[in-house]
DNA sequence: TCAAAAGTGTTCTAGCTACACCCATGG
DNA sequence: CCATGGGTGTAGCTAGAACACTTTTGA
């Protein structure tokens, strides 16, 4: 037990869930993780949460929130696929640090999309490049043109084929390949790459 | 008094001199500024410290320092004429945690000289585009061309011609003219801009 | 045979770098 | 008058957006 008992974390997750970013706080309310001596801050909150299902972790900001707490947030990205269940619950009425941390959390993906493979975190093991798409259009909010998103990903070394195709649905269709991220650590693929929201 | 005693601010401020940047550490070693209850951090740390020197002051990261204490580093950016004597002082041997913190600050400084007009917390209050450009090219650690960089800042808008003409040196050369940054807050001048090292 | 979904090839363009050339001053 | 440093105009390049067209399936 040391004097800094009263540092908490936070956990903004985000979650790609059809056209929109699914936000999820850890807790409910705010965890009360109690940062122990010498011990890492993501230790911390590894301890506090269950980080689990989250694929990416990464620091956000530390202030001192409204309610007195002394806390450090981070953002949090889940696979599609993932089960975000205990912890981690929407909040509807979010205070204002919440939804000043989110905003900061939703920034930072948005950001981070276009210049480091972080996407590897919002998608599941292998998918389509429609999949994909629909993905970074949740995260990005804007549209995203599978064709480019392709080729800029593969381009970058980003993405891999991996052997099989996915059958077309009901509605027919040419049977979609499966890519994977060649990897699943966060890399910055390209320093100044962008990806532009359409032109009108 | 709260029990948040222990947590300490850190500042890592960082000036143009010359072709290299210099990097300089809040009071030697790491400050002991106490974190007081609802106090929000940047005061903290302007508490802490003397923040009068610089002309911008963002967070960087949270972490738990090899000694054991938690503490919240800040970037700090002064003017190349800004007095920075007071607690800031240059570590010649730094220790690993400063290290790193050095090393996050310089890459932010670098990220954020792309796409922001972040060179005013950098540049005098008026400057010509060779002093700028020499400014650039400390902060990128490459070669910066002063025809292009004027261009691209006054295209932003970031740049604004000041009245008057800087008088050459004894060796002769056209007058230069003087400008001024147009904001001296931070702002988002283009969200995908980048400045590129040479091509070769 | 046609609609739907996936994939390919090509053109277009914004925003930067590169470079040749012109201007103003000191000695 | 020429060396020096500042400024302008323009061409070139590159990554990504836009779009037309081809491929493969279901019904």
């Amino acid at each position: 037990m040391t004097d800094s008992t009263s540092h908490t974390v936070l956990g903004v997750a985000l979650r790609a869930r059809g056209p929109h970013l699914e936000v999820l706080l850890a807790g409910g309310r705010l965890p009360e993780a109690r940062v122990g001596a010498r011990e890492p801050l993501a230790a911390a909150l590894a301890r506090a949460l269950d980080v689990a299902p989250l694929a990416h972790i990464e620091q956000l900001e530390t202030r001192r929130l409204r309610d007195g707490r002394l806390a450090t947030a981070y953002l949090g990205l889940a696979p599609t696929d993932a089960p975000l269940d205990g912890d981690w619950r929407s909040e509807l009425a979010l205070t204002p640090d919440h939804a000043e941390l989110v905003a900061a959390a939703h920034g930072r993906l948005r950001a981070k999309l276009s210049y480091t493979n972080v996407g590897f975190a919002l998608a599941p093991a292998t998918f389509t490049i429609s999949e994909l798409r629909e993905i970074y259009v949740a995260a990005l909010g804007h549209d995203v043109s599978a064709t480019n998103l392709q080729r800029v990903l593969v381009r970058r070394g980003e993405l891999e084929r991996v052997e099989g195709l996915r059958p077309p649905g009901r509605a027919g269709g040419r049977p979609a390949a499966l890519f994977r991220f060649a990897s699943k650590h966060l890399e910055v693929t390209d320093e100044f790459a962008a990806l532009r929201p359409p032109h009108r």
